[in-house]
DNA sequence: ACATGTTACTATAACGTTATAGTAAATAAA
DNA sequence: TTTATTTACTATAACGTTATAGTAACATGT
């Protein structure tokens, strides 16, 4: 893989390197006669400026930083889809990086997102500790939090309105005749989940009834055998309808728990606001697509030095999709 | 965001950048002494290697790019997933970029992926036209196509087995009686998609009955008027059942068709073989989880120099999921 | 004793780029 | 005519790293 630098366009031309730069980066201190020339042989040559070296030059790469706990869950995969489409219109590309729900592969993605000189980083945390925000912060490098955030560190985030969320979804359960949910939520430590039981909970509140804690059964977002867990909350749990943290979690449980009794089930982030899936379903989600577009610019802010702190949250509503 | 530089480092130790950069790198040409010195410096100080500097000098970024034209389709996320996971464990990264299906933004893709000095490429092409492909055989820059491959040009491909997979609905099909089946596909310049038709074809002549080319719909991968397409195909063929060019377009079309008559529908892709959807139906699936696997590791052997050209087809099987 | 080897470093150059300062020649102003 | 300004460049240094060559101090072999 031959790559055409700068030396070989100016030695073709017999200028400098620095005619060359300048001319491909619109300096205009070069006559027109010789910005024709560079211009045509650059474009002839193939020549794609080497990102290393502009990048080492200029302390800047264009790049960020998206680090998620799974890339494969179609919410996660939309919301990096929409940054991504917006940012390549800002000229950055978009790394991604897994942790698999797992602390220290969060604290290795900072470390290789640090380590390639990303301008910034968008971070769904893992939560299972503060680790990875914590150095962050003390780095200093430009970030924000997606979709999740810690009630107890001061920092940027872009999250769902998730209390506005369970509320919305005890509301529909409510209307649906329904006095005795169950939330099957994520484990306690991820916090926007606390948050969507605890609205669920002042809605049931509302209408006179006390959810107590016991009816939020949490469950590990990457959970193998789901289907067993399914099967020992239904023996149980006295219930009439399901709360699920998520879609996933909610598409999982739900033939389970329809083999046993047919109830309704709401989940989160509707999926099939954007992935059409033919069968019924009721989810709450995000308004304008959800926090892609709000995140990459709070990021930006951040990245040209804003230090106002951010603590956005996007708007939700139920989605109803009746096939 | 202040950073720590081998230099910082040596000037603490009053040694030089050599002596340092040696340490970290397990040259062993320094004392236990000194190198315990320096370890225990760089860790203090938080010392993360600028990989904008070690690639300008090694003349690679352990870096590939990932260019498909829908990241949030989740049989492309899971399959990036398996890339990312693969990939992080040989101390790789991965840079998506997305482009719509569109070809130029394939090609500008394919540029900032050159620019940005990957050292290598996957690339799902939309295959509009040729140009990626042609580009990154022009520049000699590692790479295999994934999921979608030319037949007219002699390249690395590593796809599903789809004219396998065509003639596995076929016979399905076939089995559930069906004489009669609609492929609704992709646009014809998807060679997958003619494959996929091919084999159901095929399936269909070895039991007597010959589809004829009309019965071949293509819709747009990213139509948005998807219902109204589907309305009018239901108006206008005669079918007892349905081979989708893909999972998504399948769900896409169901509820549609459903509503007029209620028929078999095969998809392709097997999404729900690790996204669980709660209703029944069929689809042609990878074994093995995929590509993903099988394209990581020609492309790496491309990257060490590998001349030889790599036609991979990755078995396929009937997946029907029951509730 | 002398050459030879080993140890533990240092010094330098290079990767490709861009910002900055400098300069020679041409042009304009005084 | 002399001085100032503009034009169109060139030359240089720097970003942070690593590979290579070099070297001084000491140890070893004969």
């Amino acid at each position: 893989m031959k790559k055409v630098t700068l030396k070989d366009i100016a030695n073709k031309l017999n200028v400098t390197v620095g005619t060359v730069s300048h001319v491909l980066n619109g300096i205009d201190d070069i006559s027109v006669e010789t910005k024709m020339k560079v211009l045509k042989t650059a474009e002839k040559m193939g020549y794609v400026s080497n990102n290393s070296a502009v990048s080492l030059r200029l302390g800047k790469t264009n790049t960020i930083a998206v680090i998620v706990p799974d890339i494969s869950n179609p919410h996660i995969a939309y919301q990096i889809k929409l940054i991504e489409d917006k940012l390549r219109n800002l000229n950055y590309s978009v790394i991604i990086l897994n942790t698999n729900e797992d602390d220290s592969l969060e604290y290795k993605a900072i470390t290789t997102a640090l380590s390639k000189q990303v301008d910034g980083v968008l971070l769904c945390p893992c939560q299972q500790s503060s680790n990875g925000v914590e150095f962050l912060k003390k780095i200093e490098m430009p970030y924000a939090l997606i979709g999740r955030y810690f009630s107890q560190i001061d920092t940027d985030y872009i999250c769902a309105d998730d209390v506005k969320g369970g509320y919305l979804a005890g509301k529909y359960l409510i209307e649906k005749g329904c006095k005795n949910p169950l939330y099957v939520g994520s484990y306690k430590y991820i916090e926007v989940g606390n948050n969507r039981f605890e609205g669920l909970k002042k809605a049931y509140e509302e209408a006179g009834i006390t959810i107590d804690e016991e009816k939020y059964i949490p469950i590990s977002p990457v959970s193998e055998n789901i289907n067993e867990l399914t099967e020992d909350i239904v023996k149980k749990y006295n219930f009439d309808s399901i709360v699920a943290f998520s879609d996933i979690i909610a598409f999982e449980i739900m033939p389970v728990i329809n083999k046993v009794k047919k109830v309704p089930v709401v989940g989160f982030d509707a999926i099939s606001s954007h992935l059409y899936l033919p069968f019924c379903y009721a989810s709450v989600g995000m308004v304008n697509k959800g926090w892609a577009d709000k995140a990459t610019e709070v990021l930006l802010e951040k990245i040209n030095g804003e230090k106002r702190v951010f603590h956005e949250l996007i708007d939700v509503k139920m989605f109803e999709f009746n096939i």
